[in-house]
DNA sequence: CTAATCTTGCATACATTGTTAACTAAAGCA
DNA sequence: TGCTTTAGTTAACAATGTATGCAAGATTAG
């Protein structure tokens, strides 16, 4: 973007915020959303309280930035795995993984992330613009189903077979797309996302314990059924690792 | 149960214990999570924050209270609307919608009682037993879906087209239902539920709005797909409402 | 180089929260 | 009647988010 020479002052600052943010995700981390206070965030730096408020104007301005830099590292992780795939069946099934291992390894910060809204945080941006972060992260399964159904399509709905209402939603949603899809395709995409989704969000709540001590397998299992959905049921391959 | 002939004394406590989480559930909705504090239930009350002690040992304690009523009131919801039902068909497909409905009408509530684990409410159990309420609302699916393969067969994954460690896990949960099932069953159990949850949850949570406006018609056919999935898919019928 | 300004931090203060302790009055029971 | 239990009170403590005003350092203008 901007070429960014940086005064010595506006180097400090970006210091200081990169180790409030650090400090703030260690709190999260160790003591739980409830350990995330301003008071304690300072303390550990060894700062007073009210000097955070040269930083952000509010706790929950604080905690919304954090919740910014969590999902941007996570959609990181994502392209990152992305990238390191030859092949789109590749691709799909290791950057579903990675979310759930992301999840599952930073279970605090997920559970932030996905439960802000729920927390009062994420308000509508007052421009009415989109929010840039979450849509990088929608189109890094966004676009792999695009790039999946446009090189090897898979059978999708046709549009008579879907409701009116649902289809003149998914029509809107499909507008803003770069290319046009049947939508079809956009159906399939969020019957997949909630699948997905689904699955790992109830794991780290710990909504699947009443049936299942390791759900891992249970994810396995729905990766290589929506693999089916997707049309590369037949190259499911399991996990390298 | 036990023939309750109540003192006078405990007649004037549970009728306080029922105002508290009645203007406690008051709190939660006008005022959201943050909202629902000790002091501010007393004082709607015309109490002192510390006479509250006498009912609950901790706020937590309170608010674990009100979830679990809570919790109650969805599960007998659903099984309203169930018992109202007079095919096998029906009661799944209108329990599905109840359990959204509810949902809907009582977001706040929802999101106290399907966050609770997120928010460090819902430790396990001392005794290591297990949380009864929880089991009465997953038994209302868990019974129509065991009463459906029973009367009509749906089409199952054979045992040895689940991986062994999903199959494990799936057969000691198998162990403790009253009757036998095949493993094939609970494992489509576990699919149609997590997509339910993942709708509604996602629908309240706000997760699906970057692409839709209103997730009724996609819940819908979310709905209709579950139900090919269960063999019934000739027999979905839209909301009577 | 000096003086004005801007930035970053501080200590203090205030209202609010969960929780404990000490106390009081009423209710129930021998 | 007297003793115990119960349900409530007020006062206090520690911790939180936040507002204010002040001091010292960094930066910049003249």
């Amino acid at each position: 973007m901007t070429t960014a020479p940086l005064t010595r002052r506006e180097r400090l600052r970006a210091e200081t915020v990169e180790e409030i943010q650090t400090t703030a995700r260690r709190m999260l981390v160790s003591d739980g959303y409830d350990g995330l206070s301003l008071r304690a965030i300072a303390r550990a730096m060894g700062m007073s309280a009210p000097a955070l408020y040269r930083y952000y104007a509010s706790r929950e301005e604080l905690i919304s930035a954090l919740v910014d830099e969590l999902k941007i590292e996570l959609t990181t992780a994502l392209e990152t795995v992305r990238d390191a795939q030859p092949d789109l069946v590749g691709k799909l099934l290791e950057c579903s993984r990675e979310f759930r291992r992301w999840a599952m390894a930073h279970p605090a910060e997920f559970t932030l992330v996905f439960t802000s809204s729920a927390i009062g945080l994420d308000r509508p941006r007052e421009d009415g613009s989109v929010d840039p972060t979450g849509e990088r992260f929608g189109n890094v399964f966004g676009e792999l189903i695009t790039e999946l159904y446009l090189t090897r399509p898979f059978p999708i709905l046709a549009d008579d077979e879907i409701d009116t209402l649902l289809k003149d939603q998914l029509q809107e949603w499909n507008d803003c797309f770069p290319q046009p899809l049947p939508l079809g395709v956009t159906h399939a995409f969020l019957t997949c996302w909630i699948r997905l989704y689904g699955t790992v969000s109830m794991e780290v709540f710990g909504q699947l314990k009443f049936a299942l001590s390791d759900a891992g397998p249970m994810f396995e299992a729905e990766l290589r059924s929506l693999g089916a959905m997707l049309g590369f049921g037949g190259e499911y391959r399991p996990p390298s690792a």
